[in-house]
DNA sequence: AACAGATAGTCAGGGCACTGAGCATTTCAG
DNA sequence: CTGAAATGCTCAGTGCCCTGACTATCTGTT
């Protein structure tokens, strides 16, 4: 309701010049502009602690397959939340860094098999503990209690977002 | 204290198959995991709701443009949460597009002062309304009292996180 | 005046993320 | 069985984001 009045206040009265600098807003108020400062600190700390050569999505595709060796390439993509032109991107590294084997699925040609190779496996397995020890830092400043309902929040607006991407089929009958 | 242990839970006993899918972790409890996706979130409300021309972090800096006109190209990147080589290109691409003009300062060669030109100040002002509602889009699943505090975590995690980037002058008095 | 260090900006290079176009394969309607 | 639709993937293009190397300018010493 009032959010949309207090966020931009467009100013009726115009003082010649000071009253231009209100039609900025504070930025600090965003929820997509901290998301954004939150997703760099959380590239920052990854690179610092956990791996320079692994990156977090990286590991993400690594685990997806530890926990379902042999899914197809774009059911990957789903699990993590990367599309498919970046799916096929961060595949492709991994490939080409040995950590993962490529295949046409025999049964439908049009999907790609991936299978973590066991130097696949070692690096996911390695970077394990240094994860664990990351999340503890980048959730540092917060106490436990309230680190548990950040995690809550920004799980329930992810997941909404993730709704308006796909648009839900139309649930087959219609008339 | 136990959440590296609850996070990453070593797989002591080896049923062959069975027990190696263990080694996965939920990357739904990872921050990390959920600070990128909440972004790709953000950016795909933006694009849809916003503007497909004009970025968020495009937006954010001709928002720092018209509260402090005539600032230098590296304290806006500070203001908005850039570094260096991304100012640079978001610049590029804003100079190009005629919104803002760039200029040496005459008092100190390094410096780029930037400044709106009426054309950016139009598209800043015209922008303001979809990016409330795109906020309040974006917060919807949240109630009222919960987005209010979904805010307060994230500017804490990212502010602490600001922290580490500029290991903070070492504070002149110590003694 | 000269030199060392700090500072602002550029450039090259690598990685993530999206869209839109296009190709091959599979599936389904007729 | 055949053509249309759906599906999985690739490719080109754009933009954000970082690091490391380099240039230009300024500043404080000596």
């Amino acid at each position: 309701m009032t959010v949309a009045r207090s966020l931009y206040r467009q100013c009726a009265d115009k003082s010649d010049h000071g009253s231009v600098r209100m039609a900025a807003v504070d930025l600090t108020t965003h929820p997509g502009h901290l998301a954004r400062r939150l997703q760099q600190a959380h590239y920052l700390l990854w690179n610092t602690i956990v791996s320079e050569e692994t990156t977090s999505p990286q590991y993400a595709v690594l685990n997806a397959l530890v926990a379902e060796p042999g899914l197809d390439q774009r059911t990957v993509g789903e699990r993590v939340g990367l599309d498919r032109s970046t799916i096929a991107e961060v595949v492709s590294r991994l490939g080409r860094r040995g950590l993962l084997d490529k295949v046409r699925d025999p049964q439908d040609g049009r999907r790609s098999l991936l299978r973590l190779t066991d130097e696949g496996l070692r690096v996911h397995r390695r970077l394990g503990v240094r994860v664990a020890r990351m999340n503890q830092v980048f959730l540092a400043p917060l106490a436990a209690d309230e680190q548990a309902v950040f995690i809550g929040l920004m799980r329930r607006v992810a997941d909404a977002a993730e709704g308006l991407r796909n648009p839900a089929e139309p649930a087959t009958a219609t008339g």
